[in-house]
DNA sequence: CACCATTAATACTTTAAAGCGATTACTGAA
DNA sequence: TTCAGTAATCGCTTTAAAGTATTAATGGTG
């Protein structure tokens, strides 16, 4: 059975006329009947009585014309929605997040705008460390992903856009005396007890203050370690220490906790977003491509005047 | 485009291989290669993506598969129905059930006494979970639905007519200290482990015993997961942990476990029918009205001076 | 009542396209 | 570098769908 016996066939029941139904259809009266008789013999029912004067649906026919059409509509939609896919409106988005990611505008923002533009993509976010983030991308668990630049070189199938390169934030308790100061240097924060994320959680922030602290001459000293964003700056607030944040999180405002720039140049954090560079998918491009738009959209809102720290949007592919 | 080209490609798409797949459809691997391109210039959208190592599915093509495999599936039930009717046979109704239901005495009664006055009508009974029901229903692949409530709002072209208002059980061991009482308040079941479903089994019991157990002032401990209801009550019996299950299943005696009412009001599940709102067939009409001619009828046998628990036949239409 | 117009079915021919076998081109692994 | 595995391409064969001509039956009309 081929769709075609479905389309002569609902064409004949509509038109309650094998002549007429031909005429329909652009075809000759005779295939029509040996088409139509090959269908009844097929499905090993009788659908339509015909007398030499007229045509009538059989009560198996009133019920296959009803599915029958049913099943022309759906292999229309199937194409449509096939179409709609090519054109990257349709589909199923896998984006991966690290733990800091929600917290920039950014972020929101594009995911938001994606859901209006493209609602019938699935967006799937999924948090997951850097590293971890880039092997779901190459073993095609994920399709995209928002990442902050690794230690290790990143891998060969893997494109890379750079979205934002945010200063990193020191986190202090107001009542510390330099909260008094508008900018610190990374080394007059040598001696006190830092507030950190786990060493093993795999966020790029940890080894990049050591980073900074060497290049400052000295060892950080480790207060106390927490898994979460509230839970540190809550910690800063109770006097245990100082810590280091993306500048995003300066959204999280909390009593007796200020947040003030680092004066070492090096001390910035990138948001990149990562994709196999093979991936032709049109949703993907779609993605970046508003990805982009939103970075400039926020950079022109965010201080035209005094020349925001941006990426650029410069590409690594 | 032909159903031939449809069934093609999801042997392909199952196979990710062109030779495979056209051994299976006993065809040459040329032809096969040929189809798919003529399939893909109809639809005007890349659904496969091939290397010479590989064959992968496009975004397209993922979504290609799905309405693909329900046009073919719909155009075969269109065969059996037309069948049914040749033989005389007055039709069919597939009706889905969750897992709970077959314990309820009033779903063998309606099935029963269905078969019973029809029974040229052809009952093709399959067991679901009730979103998943839902689905199936708005699909056609499903004419009716016994569900439970849901969490989520019920999609628009749903009707549903409640059936039974029951009670939820506690399932213990009968060695707990608390099968001593004769009922349990859920604040009392704090810190003990629960032997649940599989929390994405789609179940709406799961998610109903973590909101009372919310109300009541503490997260439930899943202690262990089973599939299957007597494997539940098996891991009850061998003290994992208590489980919370509908009434109806208090029919299944176990050694070592005893069921207790739970004292929260709140602790009940009701039983719906579901149907297609559009849908006109009288066989789904003929069948609504038995299942309350049967509800009233089980109301008044099972015990009319204690104002059974009952949900009053009331139609959210 | 005979004749005609209308309709679907049949017989046969033509044509389009599905399928086949052989081969090529490319890829990744040994 | 070679080899095995894979999808695409080419030329040809076979299948079956569409076309043409005709027939058989029916109901209406003069």
């Amino acid at each position: 059975m081929e769709l075609r016996h479905l389309r002569y066939f609902v064409a004949v029941a509509e038109e309650l006329s094998f002549t007429r139904a031909a005429e329909r259809l652009h075809i000759g009266q005779p295939p029509l009947s040996q088409q139509i008789q090959a269908l009844e013999a097929e499905v090993g029912a009788r659908l339509l009585e015909r007398s030499k004067r007229w045509v009538r649906l059989t009560e198996a026919g009133k019920l296959f014309l009803a599915d029958a059409r049913r099943v022309l509509a759906l292999s229309e939609q199937a194409v449509l929605t096939a179409q709609r896919a090519e054109r990257g409106e349709a589909g199923e988005l896998r984006i991966g997040f690290t733990f800091s990611t929600p917290f920039t505008p950014l972020f929101a923002r594009v995911i938001n705008l994606y859901r209006q533009r493209f609602p019938q993509v699935t967006l799937t976010l999924r948090e997951l460390a850097t590293l971890h983030q880039i092997d779901a991308i190459e073993a095609h668990e994920l399709d995209l992903g928002f990442i902050r630049p690794p230690e290790v070189p990143i891998a060969e199938g893997i494109g890379i856009t750079e979205l934002r390169h945010d200063p990193l934030l020191l986190v202090l308790p107001a009542s510390s005396p330099l909260a008094r100061k508008k900018r610190v240097a990374i080394s007059e924060l040598q001696g006190l007890p830092f507030v950190m994320y786990p060493k093993n959680a795999g966020t790029g922030i940890y080894p990049q203050i050591f980073r900074l602290c060497r290049a400052a001459g000295f060892v950080p000293k480790i207060g106390m370690e927490a898994g979460e964003a509230s839970t540190i700056i809550g910690l800063v607030a109770a006097g245990c220490g100082v810590s280091v944040l993306p500048d995003s999180f300066n959204r999280m405002h909390m009593e007796g906790v200020v947040y003030r720039p680092l004066a070492d140049p090096a001390a910035t954090t990138e948001l990149w977003l990562a994709q196999r560079r093979t991936d032709s998918s049109p949703l993907v491009a779609a993605f970046i491509a508003l990805a982009r738009e939103a970075v400039s959209e926020l950079d022109e809102m965010d201080e035209p005047s005094r020349a925001p720290k941006k990426a650029g949007r410069t590409d690594r592919t």
